[in-house]
DNA sequence: TAGATTGTTAATCGATTAACAATC
DNA sequence: TAGATTGTTAATCGATTAACAATC
């Protein structure tokens, strides 16, 4: 065990392997190997128990790693036996899309807010959660204790509504904008561009990388 | 100039750049300084240095690097010189949420076809954009010369749909689902799974990383 | 006991940062 | 010329891989 700061890249692997054990502890299965964690979530089985030690010893030499134990303890890492409260901004298409789904809420993060300005899409309810308007973003984050905000916006307000968002209080903003925000310290941010992955996939698919083929 | 395999990393960055530049481009900005891209992108004036000399050297020292110039520089290394051909499979609120996305289109990738299972959403046209029924997904792919799919459907059929989209000749998967998906060799795969980004945030912010707060 | 598989250390690899001579 | 800023090399840092003793 070891108390370095952990990685990016081990914490995305760390959700991998939770989302295989919850699966295999719904089959009822009671033991897994790194190997098969590894080959089930793309990475390798050194990798696996590398990751895992940073937190700790949970397996058993000869046996693998027990399915629920396992289980609980990447929930309590991740910080996921609390639900998170969550909001969207934006009730475009995208954000829209995002409001009741389901599969969200059963992973630990619940959508109760959305945000709008556009005065036609504001005062429904999506599938249950309420599309709030924009100037009442401080007052019902704070009410409703939101934690985390999803921004899906256009580019233009992204910057600002970041720091709107910042200044109520949220700690974490998953930014699907294309545009860089900063909310300032003490305030998480993660980035989900389709640009940014579909020019990645040109990239990798005009030079061949991932196809063998020769180069350029 | 160098002639490595240029990092994910790397690459995600240069995306980011090209965005900014496209932006300068439209203001008429002729020069740009590595420190104002890295600036404006979340890097190091340094890194920006590093990562275009593995291509070439496209600035001028003591001045910077002629912005249009050095915009189409990574527009063709990013392979962004054509329009891409991209599918969505899964026309739920995902997915149609996706077609006739403007940007993108103005990015490089034109969204010409979905695909769904549901007889009810088939046929129809969502902003343009057909809806065409699963079973002909090789068919279309092919005929409609579809390079790109992005899935965005649940879970369960996303591997196999993976597979036939694989057989079916395209080039590029960006998954959406948080099912790992193996469409074998040829195929560049890309995720994005707001569920992982999500418990990133969750961890973050109950270590206090972002936050320079103290420890557990 | 024999076989399997972990936890951990050491070796390798690659990416980022720092520094600075070149030069606009 | 003086100031700015690149391109590149060297130094540092961190992540991944390999190997293996410990042990179930």
């Amino acid at each position: 065990m070891n108390t370095r700061r952990i990685s990016d890249s081990t914490v995305r692997r760390l959700s991998g392997y939770l989302r295989y054990l919850r699966q295999l502890s719904a089959d009822g299965r009671p033991v897994v190997s790194s190997r098969e964690l590894a080959d089930e979530t793309g990475t390798t089985a050194a990798q696996v128990r590398k990751d895992l030690s940073q937190f700790g010893s949970f397996g058993q030499r000869g046996r693998g790693y027990p399915v629920t134990a396992l289980r609980d303890v990447l929930i309590r890492i991740l910080g996921l036996r609390r639900q998170w409260r969550v909001c969207v901004v934006g009730a475009g298409r995208l954000g829209s899309a995002l409001l009741g789904y389901e599969d969200l809420a059963r992973r630990g993060f619940e959508v109760v807010a959305a945000f709008e300005i556009d005065p036609a899409k504001v005062g429904r309810s999506v599938r249950g959660v309420p599309v709030l308007p924009v100037e009442e973003l401080e007052r019902e984050i704070d009410m409703r204790g939101v934690e985390i905000a999803i921004l899906a916006v256009p580019d233009a307000p992204a910057r600002q509504l970041a720091q709107r968002l910042a200044a109520a209080g949220v700690t974490g903003i998953l930014n699907f904008t294309s545009t860089k925000i900063d909310p300032g310290p003490g305030v998480a941010v993660r980035v989900m561009d389709i640009a940014v992955e579909l020019e990645g996939l040109s990239y990798t698919i005009v030079t061949g990388a991932s196809a063998g083929g020769a180069g350029p």
